[in-house]
DNA sequence: TTAGTATTGATATAACATAACATTTTTTAC
DNA sequence: GTAAAAAATGTTATGTTATATCAATACTAA
């Protein structure tokens, strides 16, 4: 096996998850003033239910959530909240599920890559250095020039595979 | 930078087209005779049309073209096409996308990565080998078995980045 | 306070994808 | 060679994801 050192996932380990939301919108909170963002209650609150979840939602299923809450009832309201949320690095797409997920790193910016357990759903990200991955080295070879990268891995989480063995 | 060796892309070069097509989609009777495939027209012709671009097309772009030649006009024709060339290796989906392009290395299983071109939509597929990337090595640490990887990135090409210098 | 800008509300529709069932074609077994 | 089975195609309908457009409201800064 390869030694070269890898990244922490979030998302496949116990924690205190009210306290994890809490911590998140507050760091959201503070990004946003520092930067002058308006991170509107529709906004936050988009954030807060993907944050409540370790699980990739879709537009739509975020939309049910804010309906029930009052906030937004049409497609557009999630697709705009979701849109600042992608904008700022607050939440990813997950492109294989059409669907989003919260950052579990946000604040700095990274490429993010995803485990996605095809029998849960859960979402588990890491972190992966730009550059030192065989994409950036095919494409700086070629002469193309990487704006944004989309990592995604499907298969079964470390908790499916015990069920199974058991 | 990384000396790491890197793979090979195809897409952005100079090349016969008219052969090159001919060839895969010999090569894809090849394949399917051999593996008692059954390689219909409107499969043979689905291929074809992806093979004559290097651009991903959608399954509603595939179909236009599909129904210009009288082979089905409705959706299903064109996705159960997609379906079974997927299957069996001879095109890949682009997930940022929502798109299909034709294999560049058919024949063997591997895991592609794509280059996307965003200012003229074309595709370059490079075979990034398992378990060399940062990826793999986070799922084996984490305990995550990998079943299937999406990797692309989206940026210039080095046509379309020559272009704006110049 | 008013002009400008950002956000939200609402309607409509575009774009992507599949379920379900009927019909036709191909393969296999006899 | 023909009947039964399997695979592929034809067709209708609908489900799912996403955005364009314009009107109304709320916030910001001069």
């Amino acid at each position: 096996m390869n030694k070269q050192k890898a990244q922490p996932v979030v998302g496949f380990s116990q924690h205190d998850h009210r306290r994890c939301v809490k911590k998140a919108l507050k760091e959201a909170d503070d990004y946003c003033e520092l930067n002058q963002l308006r991170f509107t209650v529709v906004r936050r609150r988009t954030l807060g239910i993907l944050l409540e979840s370790h699980m990739a939602m879709g537009a739509y299923e975020v939309l049910e959530r804010l309906k029930l809450e009052e906030l937004g009832s049409k497609p557009p309201i999630a697709y705009r909240a979701l849109g600042f949320l992608l904008e700022n690095g607050f939440i990813h797409r997950i492109e294989r599920l059409n669907a989003f997920v919260a950052c579990s790193h946000p604040g700095s910016t990274h490429h993010p890559a995803f485990l996605i357990c095809s029998d849960c759903g859960s979402v588990a990200e890491a972190a992966v250095s730009p550059n030192s991955d065989a994409l950036s080295q095919t494409a700086e070879q070629s002469g193309f020039q990487i704006e944004h990268t989309t990592i995604e891995a499907e298969g079964q989480c470390p908790d499916c595979l015990q069920q199974v063995e058991s």
